[in-house]
DNA sequence: AGGATTCAGTTGAACGTTCAACTAGCGATC
DNA sequence: GATCGCTAGTTGAACGTTCAACTGAATCCT
């Protein structure tokens, strides 16, 4: 438990980690403003209805969804039970694993999320994609890419 | 209120978006977790009071320190409550705009900010900044200060 | 087989954020 | 110098997330 002195970040680091946080805090509270308005749900919801939207069955276990949408069990459990209560979402039972349950986008969730998608979409476009070059894009893509090797593995 | 056709995002685009959506999460809940078991504050508390060290004088209206964090008043009036509860911010009122308050950073939140500094930046370097090289780290401060730009400024 | 461990998922309380409504002071304008 | 609108900040209810504790089922171990 020592202290060694932490090496601070200079001018360089620091301008790029603030202009990241505040980027972000700004970027993440508009979209969650744009699809709150659009179709009542914070974005963390919309990214579940996007993952569940891909397979053919629009089916996918509990936790297999919770490590695609990298959120906490406990978070996913909530978040689907509020799908659940709107009917955007159904629950079954895994078959082949008593512990399991299914999450199932129902119709109903499925046009919900088309009506969501074109506005958010845009919103994205707008706020970043849009201003980036075609080669900062490809730039950001290798920097989370990195930064996500670290936290989702091991070291 | 048409609806036509949004461009969706290429492959390209996608990838770079996911991994930013993703890796954010991930370093946002990382983030997180170290700061409230060092220092019990969640992130954006730690913010606040490293702003408020700023000036020489620990002082800044609301809405200057708003503004700096990119906080809507009213977190921010939650925040600064909850500070104040620990005794790490004094809130006084401002002489020359009767409206105003003024909020200054405690002796005692000034100490707590010390020892929680050294784990966040440490935080930070492991999960980000030590991860890049030189020039991605330019990078990301410029795409985040064009992401900034709109979002903040104009359009 | 039996017991410990781990895994899948849920639950409720505590906490932080959002939103809309509100108080109060400032400023411009007529 | 009254009024209208804007700015500064707060408040409480509703909502989402976190954390720790919990239930049950699978798996490991001998």
């Amino acid at each position: 438990m020592s202290t060694p002195t932490p090496r601070w970040l200079d001018a360089q680091e620091q301008h790029a980690w603030r202009s990241y946080i505040e980027a972000t805090t700004l970027l993440l509270d508009a979209l969650d403003r744009q699809l709150q308005h659009d179709a009542g749900i914070p974005h963390g919801y919309y990214e579940i209805l996007v993952r569940l939207s891909e397979p053919a069955d629009h089916t996918m276990r509990m936790s297999e969804l919770a490590d695609a949408t990298r959120s906490s069990r406990s978070r996913l459990s909530h978040a689907v039970a509020r799908l659940e209560e709107r009917g955007w979402i159904r629950r079954q039972d895994c078959e082949t694993d008593r512990r399991g349950q299914l999450a199932t986008l129902t119709d109903a969730g499925y046009a919900a999320l088309g009506r969501a998608a074109p506005g958010h979409v845009a919103a994205v476009r707008s706020h970043v994609i849009d201003r980036l070059s075609r080669e900062q894009i490809d730039q950001l893509g290798e920097i989370c890419d990195l930064v996500l090797a670290g936290l989702a593995g091991g070291s």
